[in-house]
DNA sequence: TAGATTGTTAATCGATTAACAATC
DNA sequence: TAGATTGTTAATCGATTAACAATC
């Protein structure tokens, strides 16, 4: 059984099916349509259809699709059926941000740690440490962490990730402004300047 | 003299060039070939050449591109030879940690003030003033504000964003989980759950 | 001039949309 | 059963890549 690759337009657009499926949950709409779907998300019936077809089909015919079904097997997909332990790197503004937001824990995401050259800088929750960035890679040793949230500066950003590659960890979120290409590390970049600048694009490319 | 659409997938490229460009000017280099940004990019020569050409095209044959000339054009493309004012609207964690951020001034962003439903639970810089949310319609009536960067939880962000096109703002940087659709109204959405769910997606999915 | 590299046209590839037989 | 709606195949559309004449 020879699992074909899928693409990436309809990858990126995983989230924002869950996202849409979790309300109709939480409305408690039982079943719909892929009319339905397209509708409310502005594409098309058929491509609902086609990005469900990648992953077998969800649906019945003359019926639609079952709402908690849809979210199960998004969550599945998305590999949030499972927990994931994580550290900050970087304790700055964003870093801390990150830290004192409630919401990852409902979601299956654990903030084990944050790291920081300057620990005493730093202002997160009492419940979560704070330790030295030479601590790192101890630390991952002694407690399994799947992700780590690079949250540095920009010039100090790949050397840090070459750190937390180092200490074995697989997965980097990536919020500094700074290209990280490691050999068997995972990367997922914010780029929030970048979101922001597509913003100016179009204000300025308005009718 | 029509202007024609220029399409998404180039449009959405645009950041990443400028920060390519600027990095470049920075270290000091005069002039590159498509060849030699295709590299450094991970994509093709032509599709940089069929990207630029979009805009007129940039190079001169048997030489290449002027970095500063491209970091000069990109940054007009984008709107960046321009300053904007903004306002934070929600004054939370996120809210929090974008007004305390400085770096947005050295683009241009200047922060104007944020709004928050309890203005005693904002912390941030002396220089920012906070104010309570009803006020903002009048606030902005004073000051010329380009951008609203929305920052409330979910739940609030929908109304939050109409009283923000009430108040005659034309674009909304979105960081609420949350879609917003307003007639007149640019938005920029963040998500920045849905980048960590497209994580991991790969992290289930790699080899 | 000779070499390098552009901007653009043509060819290919992939993603989206349309259509419809299968079936709940 | 009749109506609705799926999953999938075929058709279209758009984006990427290749090729090359133009020219610095």
């Amino acid at each position: 059984m020879e699992k074909q690759k899928i693409s990436s337009a309809v990858i990126n657009r995983l989230p924002a099916y869950l996202r849409l499926f979790t309300e109709l949950e939480e409305r408690g709409v039982a079943h719909v349509s892929s009319n339905e779907i397209s509708d409310l998300m502005g594409t098309t019936a058929s491509q609902v259809r086609q990005d469900f077809s990648n992953f077998g089909g969800f649906g019945r015919q003359g019926y639609g699709y079952d709402v908690k079904f849809l979210c199960q097997q998004m969550q599945q997909i998305l590999g949030l059926d499972k927990t994931y332990n994580m550290i900050i790197v970087g304790g700055g503004k964003i870093g801390q941000a990150l830290a004192n937001y409630q919401g990852y824990d409902a979601l299956g995401f654990f903030i084990k740690a944050v790291f920081d050259k300057e620990v005493w800088h730093v202002r997160v929750p009492s419940h979560i440490d704070v330790f030295p960035t030479e601590d790192m890679k101890d630390f991952v040793a002694k407690n399994k962490i799947d992700i780590a949230v690079l949250c540095t500066p920009k010039d100090v950003a790949l050397e840090t990730a070459k750190q937390i590659a180092d200490a074995g960890i697989k997965a980097i979120w990536n919020f500094a402004s700074q290209e990280i290409k490691i050999d068997g590390v995972l990367v997922e970049n914010v780029h929030l300047n970048e979101s922001l600048f597509l913003l100016t694009y179009k204000m300025q490319n308005q009718d």
